[in-house]
DNA sequence: CTTTCGTATCGATGACCTTCGATACATTGA
DNA sequence: TCAATGTATCGAAGGTCATCGATACGAAAG
């Protein structure tokens, strides 16, 4: 999978490049999806299954399959069957790029 | 306005941090957003009045007032009025402040 | 093979969001 | 005062999203 990383502040992201950011940035901008990304990262060895997020996001199981799903095909978790549980990981090197986006290349306000 | 700042990989996120954050995320998270922020960043000064913006993203007046909006109430632009215009700037710290946020303290994966 | 348990998908529902034309407001200039 | 220009708001249309119950799939256990 290509992930585009053109930086806002490097001329003018065109319109390409801003919707395939902007796919990264709409992922992480639902609370859920973003405590998910939180308990993943604070979770013994940075990994959870699934049946892990229910209770302390407080969700039925189908929504949160269905955030699963939205930060995967964001790029930013990856999971691996691991005999009935699917261990799910947050991807450090999209996060990564999505700061790069953000950065100003000096400084931005005059 | 009280911003939110803390980070997605310090213990879990609780859920009203997580919302606040998450505004600011979904901001970004449009093309349109992410384009005007780029634009605004790009323009000479580091600001550029809303009439300028239409042009080049190729929406109605309306349209770019609405997003300008979203910009303005998630505190990533600030825009104050110099006689018929009203110039808009990007707030720096809005998004040192969510670069923040998704850094890791160390390293993540592991 | 059947049961059990974790996960993914489907279909429906209600809320939200983007976009625009029409319109009102604000400021300047004639 | 009146016209012109930039901006904000309103209302509506169309699409997208979050959420759930029901259901199917996959893997291990009995």
């Amino acid at each position: 999978m290509e992930f585009c990383c053109t930086p806002v502040f490097e001329g003018v992201i065109d319109a390409a490049d801003a919707v395939e950011t902007a796919k990264a940035l709409a992922a992480l901008g639902d609370p859920v999806r973003l405590r998910i990304v939180s308990l993943l990262a604070a979770a013994p060895g940075g990994s959870a299954c699934g049946c892990e997020l229910e209770s302390p996001l407080g969700l039925s199981q189908p929504t949160v399959s269905h955030h699963l799903r939205v930060l995967r095909e964001a790029g930013l978790v990856t999971g691996h069957r691991e005999g009935r549980w699917v261990h799910y990981r947050v991807v450090s090197d999209r996060l990564d790029d999505i700061r790069q986006v953000l950065t100003p290349p000096v400084a931005v306000g005059v």
